[in-house]
DNA sequence: ATGGTCGTCTCACGA
């Protein structure tokens, strides 16, 4: 099965891309982040057209994630429980199959702004409670897979200049912890423990031609549970999208289990 | 040179 992530930054703007995409691709579960809109306003039945499904949670203007997958997922989660939040970040849900349940969480992390900012404390506060809920579902559901914008750049490889980013949000050493200790749980970055030479950019600023010269950052992962990874055949960035007439700034990350 | 470009109930703010 296939299972990937894509931050598409307004579900509305990108809905025509996701349906060609999704249509292109025998994508099983594909976790969205960004939506930018209400929940009233999300497309479920331009999905169900294409034989999909969905979860989500919305909320106008900014953030939201949804979960659009083949077949219904169960024991739907929004949000991190105890963590008060109003922005919409984070959705996870249950999948039968033939080996068993699968717990898929789509998450948007918080960007950070700035090092010195207060987005960036809340940053490192979301962070603490996101770990915390991971160590606890991990426990419940040893086959897990947490895909999303991460908005971290774990090493240098994954920067296209890491001196020019020196002392920016993405790739600091507090936001590069924060991405270890869920290493260090058991979690498997996929596409890196597959490509460990690949830069594998997952998103390039809309500003200064940034795609076109490749300037790209790779903060869209797909982390995978331990008793899963033995599973984890193959991961890979779609870059095709970012071509697109209207692109999303972020591209398609996906993993493939042999399950 | 700290610029630029998107998206949003837009003329400000978040990314």
């Amino acid at each position: 099965m296939k299972i990937a992530t894509w931050n598409v930054n307004s579900l509305r703007v990108r809905l025509p891309q996701v349906i060609d995409w999704l249509q292109q691709h025998d994508v099983d579960i594909l976790c969205l982040q960004e939506l930018k809109l209400p929940d009233d306003k999300f497309p479920l039945e331009a999905l169900q057209e294409i034989g999909y499904q969905a979860a989500w949670a919305g909320q106008p203007t900014y953030n939201g994630v949804a979960l659009v997958s083949k077949l219904p997922g169960t024991e739907v989660q929004r949000n991190l429980p105890d963590f008060e939040d109003p922005q919409q970040r984070l959705i996870a849900a249950t999948y039968e199959t033939e080996a068993g349940p699968l717990r898929v969480a789509s998450a948007y992390c918080p960007n950070g702004e700035a090092l010195d900012s207060d987005k960036f404390i809340y940053k490192m506060a979301w962070f603490e409670a996101f770990h915390s809920w991971l160590a606890k579902e991990q426990k419940k559901y040893p086959q897990l897979v947490v895909l999303g914008d991460y908005n971290i750049a774990p090493a240098d490889i994954d920067v296209h200049d890491p001196k020019r980013w020196e002392g920016k949000v993405h790739t600091s050493p507090e936001e590069r912890e924060h991405f270890q200790a869920l290493l260090q749980m058991g979690f498997v970055d996929a596409f890196r423990a597959h490509h460990p030479d690949d830069p594998g950019f997952s998103w390039w600023d809309y500003r200064r031609r940034a795609f076109a010269r490749d300037a790209g950052l790779r903060i869209d992962h797909a982390l995978v549970s331990q008793a899963l990874w033995p599973h984890c055949v193959d991961a890979w960035v779609d870059k095709d999208p970012r071509s697109n007439t209207q692109p999303s700034d972020h591209t398609p990350v996906v993993i493939q289990l042999s399950i």
